[in-house]
RNA sequence: GCGGCUGUGGCGUAAUUGGUAGCCGCGCUAGACUUAGGAUCUAGUGCCGAGAGGCGUGGGGGUUCGAGUCCCUUCAGCCGCACCA
C-alpha cells in the first residue's frame, strides 16, 4: 500500500478538530508551558513558504513540550490593523474590516493546510471590539499614571494631585515633559482646565506638541522605528520634520527598566545589542551656560564635563526653543533665513548630506569654568531631539565641533597633551589633560569624574543620564486602528468611563482625510460623545454642553500588539485584560518565535506596555518574552534564461557567453532542476509563444540566483502548492531539514524528494507493496535497540536546542538502518512515532492508531533513552602519526590507556609509518583517539 | 565610522564542543528493473593524481601531540545603529 499522504492528513485534521485535541486549559498539577509565535498581519499576497517557518519550529516544540508533559499554551491570531487593508479602502472603497476578513480567511485555510496544534478557540483578533477594548482601557490607566523614579514605577495620578495640593512640585522625582516649579498654593488655586494642562506634563499617556515624522503621501505622522533612513518603512515616501498636536505614550521614563530587563532575558546578543543601541543610555553631566547680558541660562548635556576648559562656541539645534531668545535684532534677518532653508530639507537630506551649514546668533555665553565669553551658533548638525537641544562645542575633541569650528574660523584649544589636532579632532577618551585648570595632569576618565563632580558642587550643574530612547508617538491619522476613547471639552482631553468601552470604530463614508485636514474620522456622522448619557451619537449634535466631539486619530499598529500575549490567556475575559489567577498560572511567554524586523519596535513597545502593566499590578511578570528566537529568512532561488539580444531565441546556461545575451527571470514553477520545461514556457506568455531555444544535451539549463522571495523574481513558492503535491508532512520536515532555524537560507523546491522519500521508507517499515501491516512483536536485537535509543536521545537533544535540522537527519539515518535491518518490530517502531510525531504529526497519528492506539498521539509520552543500549564493546581507534590519521584499529572500548599504547606499537602498520624514526611521545585519549609523535 | 552575525564539496548542510572534516539530503556518474521514467533499487561521488600519495573548512600568522572549532590579523557578504554631544 502506498503512502496516501492526502487522505491521512485529511483524516487525522478532521479528527484534531472533532475531538479538540488542542484545547488547552489551566491543568494546575501540569506545569505550563508558552510557546508563541508573532502573530501574522494578514496581507493580501497569502503566505508563501518563508512564513510558516517559525510556526512549523515552535509547532515542534509546543508537541514536544506536550509529549514531555506539559500544559502548553500554543495560540494564534491575527494583527488586523495596518496600512496596506486601508490603502486599499482608498483605492477601491471596500472597507478595511471586509479585506481583513477575507485576507484572514485565507491565512486560516493554508495554516490549517500544515497541521499546527493551535487552539483555535483562544484566536484574537486586534480589530475585534472584544480586544481593543482593553487595548483602550490600558490607554486610559496610562492617561491615569504618572511614573515615579523613586519608587521605579507607575503610580496613579491621584497621588500626584494630592502631593501638589500638598506641596505643590518641589522635590519631585519623576517623568514628565519638562521641568515645572509651583507652590501647592499655586496649584490650589488654579482653574479645572489650567490644572488638566499641567498634569498632561505628567502622564504615561499624554497630548503634546511635539516633532513628529510627518509623511504627506500616507497623510499620518510614524514613529521612529517606521522611519528607515528617512523613508517610510511602509510604501518608503519621504518623510517630514513637522510640528503636531500628538499623543505620546512616555516609554522614555522606562528606559532603565527597559535596559536592565536585557540581562534577565534570553534573547540574542544581537537582538539585545540593537535594544541597548536604541535606548542609548549614556552618562554625563547637564550644566548651565550663562548668557551674557541677560537672565538667560543655556542648558547643555555632555558626556566629556573634562573638556570644558576647551568650549570655545555653542550650538543650538535650529528646532530649540532658544533660538528666537537668543537671536539679536542684528541677525534676525540672517537667521531668519536659515531657519527656512533648515526646514526645506527633509530628515532625509540632513542625513545624508552632511555639509557644515550654520549661522550666528548674535548673543554670547560664559563658559561656566573658565569665565571666557564664547559665542553661540544655529546648525542643524545638533538635534531638537537629543539632550537638550544644544551644545557646548569643543572643536579640539569632537570632530563635528571641529568640522564646524575650520568652516567658520572659531578657536579650537587642544586640552591633551601631545595630541594632534591639524587635520582631524583627538575624539579618544584617552590622553592627560592641558589647558584646563585644575583638572590638568589627570587622565580623561579621571578628569571627567572629577569635573562631574565639580559641577555638581558649584551648583553649575547636575549628574545626568541621558537616553536615545524618545516617547512613542501615538497618533495616527488613520481610518483602520483602535479608536482613542477621548472626547474634547473646550479642547481638554476627557476619557470615557471604562465601563463605556469598547469604543467602536465608526464607519465612515470616505477613508481620506477631510477637506479641512482632519484624519478619516473626520467623515464619521456618528462621532460624538454624550457625556449624560455615555452613549456615542450623531457628530450634528455636538454643543459642547453634553455632547462633545471624539478623539479623531486612531492607534499606530504596535498598540494592538503589545499585550496580545496576555489575552490569550483569557481571551473571552469581558470583564479583565486577563484574569488574575490565570495570568499567575500562564505567567509569560517561554517562547517566542518571530523575525528580527521587530527588533525595536514591537519588541520594545510591548515590553514597555508590559511593565505599565505590571506596575498596575495587573500581571504578575515584568518582562513578557523570556525566551526569544529569531528565525531566519528564507530566501527565494530566482531561475533566468538568456534571450540572445533583440531575438525571441533562449539559449542554455552554458552556452551563452558565445551569444549577446539578456538574463530574463522565469518562474520557477516551471522549472526543475534549473531544467525548463520548454511547453510551460512557451505557454507561460504570449510572447515567448514563438519562443526558439538553443539546447545543451537536449535541455534547456537555467541560471540560477539567490533573491528576496518576491512577485518580482518569480521565485515565490505556495506551501499550498508543496502540500498539494508532497504532503504537509513533508513540507514541515523539509522547511526544518533546510538548515539551521536562525539563519537564512534559500528555499529549492528540488531537495524536496528526499525528505518525501524518507516518509515513503517509514512507511515501507509498516506496510509492504501488497498493502499488509507487517509489524511484528518479536524481539529486538541489540543493534535494533541502538539505533532507536540513539535516535531518541538525539532528536531529545536537539529539540531542546531547536536543532530541527540535525534531528530530521537522524530521522532518516535512523529509518535507514531499520531498513537495512529489515527491523518491523513493534518494540522499536512504536517509540520511533511518538519521537517522530512533532515533526510529522499525520503519518504518525496514522501509524500510531495502525499499531493498535485509538486515542492521539499527542497524549503519547515521548519514549525515554536507555544509555545502556548505546554503550559499544569495542572502539575504532584512529591511529595518527604527528596529527595525520592513517589507520584504525578495533579495540575493547574500556582498554586501559597502557594497553592501547601497547597495541599501537605492536600493530605493523605503525612500523611502516614511523619508517625507523624514534617515537617522541605517543598521546593516547581514551575512546577518542591515539597519535604518535616523531 | 561603530556594533553584531556569517564564510566548510556543484547546492542546502553536519561535525559528540580541541580528537578520523564532509554525516543527512539534493544534484551528478554508472548499473538493475522497465514500453517509459520527473518511479524504485544498487554502487560511486571534496579536489589533484593512473597509483602511492598529496592538498583541503575565505586568506595569512600563532597556540597545541592534534585546530573547522581557541588566539591575533586580514578579506568578503549580510544585518542593525549612525551627526546621540
Amino acid at each position: 500500500m502506498e503512502y496516501n499522504f492526502k487522505e491521512i492528513e485529511q483524516k487525522w485534521q478532521s479528527y484534531w478538530k472533532k475531538h479538540n485535541t488542542y484545547k488547552t486549559d489551566i491543568k494546575e498539577n501540569k506545569e505550563k508551558y508558552y510557546v508563541l509565535d508573532m502573530f501574522p498581519y494578514p496581507s493580501g499576497a497569502g503566505l508563501h513558504v518563508g512564513h510558516p517557518l517559525g510556526y512549523i519550529a515552535s509547532d515542534i516544540y509546543s508537541r514536544y513540550k506536550r509529549l514531555k508533559g506539559f500544559n502548553v499554551l500554543h495560540p494564534m491570531g491575527y494583527d488586523a490593523y495596518g496600512l496596506p487593508a486601508e490603502q486599499y479602502a482608498i483605492q477601491t472603497g471596500q472597507h478595511p474590516a471586509i479585506t481583513t476578513d477575507k485576507n484572514i480567511e485565507r491565512y486560516r485555510e493554508q495554516l490549517d493546510k500544515i497541521g499546527f496544534s493551535f487552539d483555535w478557540d483562544r484566536e484574537i483578533r486586534t480589530s475585534d471590539p472584544g480586544y481593543y477594548k482593553w487595548t483602550q482601557w490600558t490607554f486610559i490607566k496610562m492617561f491615569e499614571s504618572y511614573y515615579c523614579y523613586d519608587e521605579k514605577q507607575a503610580r496613579p495620578m491621584t497621588e500626584l494631585i494630592e502631593c501638589f495640593e500638598q506641596q505643590g512640585s518641589k522635590g519631585l522625582n519623576v517623568a514628565c515633559t519638562e521641568e515645572l516649579l509651583f507652590t501647592a498654593e499655586e496649584w490650589n488655586t488654579k482653574t479645572e482646565k489650567e490644572r488638566r494642562e499641567i498634569l498632561m506634563n505628567y502622564r504615561m499617556a499624554y497630548l503634546a506638541d511635539t516633532m513628529v515624522n510627518w509623511c504627506p503621501q500616507l497623510g499620518t505622522v510614524l514613529a521612529n522605528d517606521e522611519v528607515i533612513n528617512g523613508l517610510s518603512e511602509r510604501g518608503g515616501f519621504p518623510v517630514e520634520q513637522r510640528k503636531m498636536r500628538q499623543w505620546c505614550l512616555r516609554v522614555s521614563a522606562y528606559a532603565q527598566r527597559l535596559l536592565d530587563g536585557l540581562d534577565r532575558i534570553d534573547w540574542t546578543e544581537s537582538l539585545k545589542e540593537t535594544q541597548r543601541n536604541w535606548i542609548g543610555r549614556s552618562e554625563g553631566a547637564e550644566m548651565k551656560f550663562k548668557v551674557k547680558n541677560s537672565d538667560l541660562e543655556l542648558e547643555i548635556f555632555t558626556t566629556r564635563a573634562d573638556t570644558v576648559f576647551g568650549v570655545t562656541f555653542m550650538v543650538l539645534a535650529p528646532e530649540s526653543d532658544y533660538v528666537c531668545q537668543l537671536t539679536t535684532p542684528e541677525q534676525a534677518e540672517e537667521v531668519a533665513k536659515y531657519l527656512e532653508a533648515t526646514k526645506k530639507r527633509t530628515e532625509r537630506e540632513r542625513q545624508t548630506d552632511k555639509k557644515v551649514t550654520g549661522v550666528f546668533t548674535g548673543s554670547y555665553a560664559a563658559n561656566p569654568l573658565s569665565g571666557e565669553e564664547i559665542p553661540v551658533w544655529i546648525s542643524d548638525y545638533v538635534l531638537a531631539g537629543y539632550g537638550t537641544g544644544a551644545i557646548m562645542a569643543v572643536p579640539a575633541h569632537d570632530s563635528r565641533d571641529y568640522a564646524f569650528a575650520k568652516h567658520f574660523n572659531l578657536p579650537i584649544i587642544p586640552l591633551i597633551e601631545g595630541c594632534d589636532i591639524s587635520n582631524e579632532s583627538f575624539d579618544a577618551k584617552e590622553g592627560v589633560m592641558m589647558n584646563s585648570g585644575f583638572l590638568n595632569g589627570l587622565s580623561v576618565p579621571e578628569a571627567i569624574k572629577k569635573a562631574k563632580e565639580y559641577v555638581e558642587e558649584k551648583g553649575i550643574g547636575r549628574i545626568k543620564v541621558n537616553y536615545r530612547l524618545r516617547d512613542a508617538i501615538f497618533s495616527r491619522q488613520r481610518y483602520w486602528g483602535e479608536p482613542f476613547p477621548v472626547y474634547y471639552k473646550d479642547g481638554i482631553p476627557y476619557m470615557l468611563p471604562t465601563e463605556s468601552l469598547p469604543l467602536e470604530l465608526p464607519e465612515v463614508t470616505k477613508f481620506l482625510p477631510t477637506e479641512t485636514g482632519e484624519p478619516p474620522l473626520g467623515n464619521a456622522t456618528v462621532w460624538a460623545w454624550d457625556e449624560t448619557n455615555k452613549k456615542v451619537v450623531e457628530t450634528s449634535k455636538i454643543d459642547n454642553k453634553t455632547i462633545f466631539p471624539l478623539e479623531l486619530n486612531t492607534m499606530p499598529g504596535f498598540a494592538g500588539s503589545s499585550a496580545y500575549y496576555l489575552r490569550y490567556m483569557d481571551p473571552h475575559n469581558d470583564k479583565a485584560l486577563v484574569d488574575k489567577k490565570v495570568n499567575e498560572y500562564w505567567k509569560n511567554v517561554d517562547l517566542y518565535i518571530g523575525g528580527t524586523e521587530h527588533a525595536t519596535g514591537h519588541l520594545i513597545y510591548s515590553r514597555f506596555w508590559n511593565k505599565f502593566l505590571f506596575d498596575l499590578g495587573v500581571i504578575c511578570e515584568d518582562e513578557p518574552f523570556k525566551k526569544l528566537i529569531n528565525q531566519g529568512m528564507i530566501q527565494g532561488r530566482s531561475n533566468f534564461v538568456y534571450r540572445i539580444t533583440n531575438t525571441n531565441k533562449f539559449v542554455s546556461l552554458n552556452l551563452k557567453d558565445q551569444y549577446d545575451t539578456t538574463p530574463l527571470h522565469v518562474d520557477v514553477n516551471i522549472v526543475s532542476n534549473d531544467v525548463l520545461d520548454l511547453d510551460k514556457f512557451k505557454a507561460w506568455r504570449p510572447e515567448f509563444a514563438n519562443a526558439e531555444f538553443i539546447l545543451e544535451d537536449g535541455k534547456y539549463i537555467c541560471g540560477w540566483a539567490v533573491e528576496k522571495m518576491s512577485k518580482s523574481m518569480f521565485n515565490v513558492v505556495n506551501p499550498d502548492d508543496i502540500v498539494e503535491n508532497y504532503g504537509a508532512d513533508t513540507l514541515r520536515l523539509y522547511e526544518m531539514f533546510l538548515g539551521p532555524l536562525e539563519q537564512s537560507k534559500p528555499w529549492d523546491t528540488n531537495g524536496i524528494d528526499g525528505v518525501n522519500r524518507f516518509l515513503k521508507r517509514l512507511w515501507g517499515l509498516f506496510y509492504d507493496r501488497e498493502g499488509n501491516f507487517i509489524v511484528s512483536d518479536d524481539k529486538a536485537t541489540a543493534e535494533e535497540l541502538k539505533t532507536l535509543h540513539k535516535t531518541i536521545k538525539k532528536v531529545g537533544f536537539d529539540i531542546e536546542n531547536f536543532s530541527f535540522n540535525t534531528s530530521v537527519s537522524a530521522f532518516m539515518i535512523c529509518v535507514n538502518e531499520l531498513v537495512a535491518l529489515k527491523c518491523s518490530k513493534r518494540e522499536i517502531l512504536e517509540p520511533l512515532v511518538v519521537t517522530l510525531a512533532s515533526f510529522a504529526p499525520h503519518i504518525c497519528e496514522e501509524l500510531y492508531h495502525a499499531l493498535g492506539y485509538n486515542t492521539s498521539v499527542c497524549n503519547a509520552e515521548f519514549p525515554k533513552y536507555d544509555e545502556k543500549h548505546l554503550v559499544e564493546a569495542t572502539k575504532k581507534y584512529p591511529i595518527s602519526f604527528n596529527g595525520k590519521v592513517r589507520f584504525t584499529m578495533e579495540l575493547p572500548a574500556d582498554m586501559s590507556k597502557e594497553e592501547v599504547e601497547k597495541a599501537t606499537l605492536a600493530d605493523e602498520q605503525t612500523s611502516k609509518y614511523l619508517d625507523g624514526k624514534t617515537i617522541k611521545k605517543i598521546i593516547v585519549v581514551p575512546g577518542k583517539i591515539v597519535n604518535v609523535v616523531f
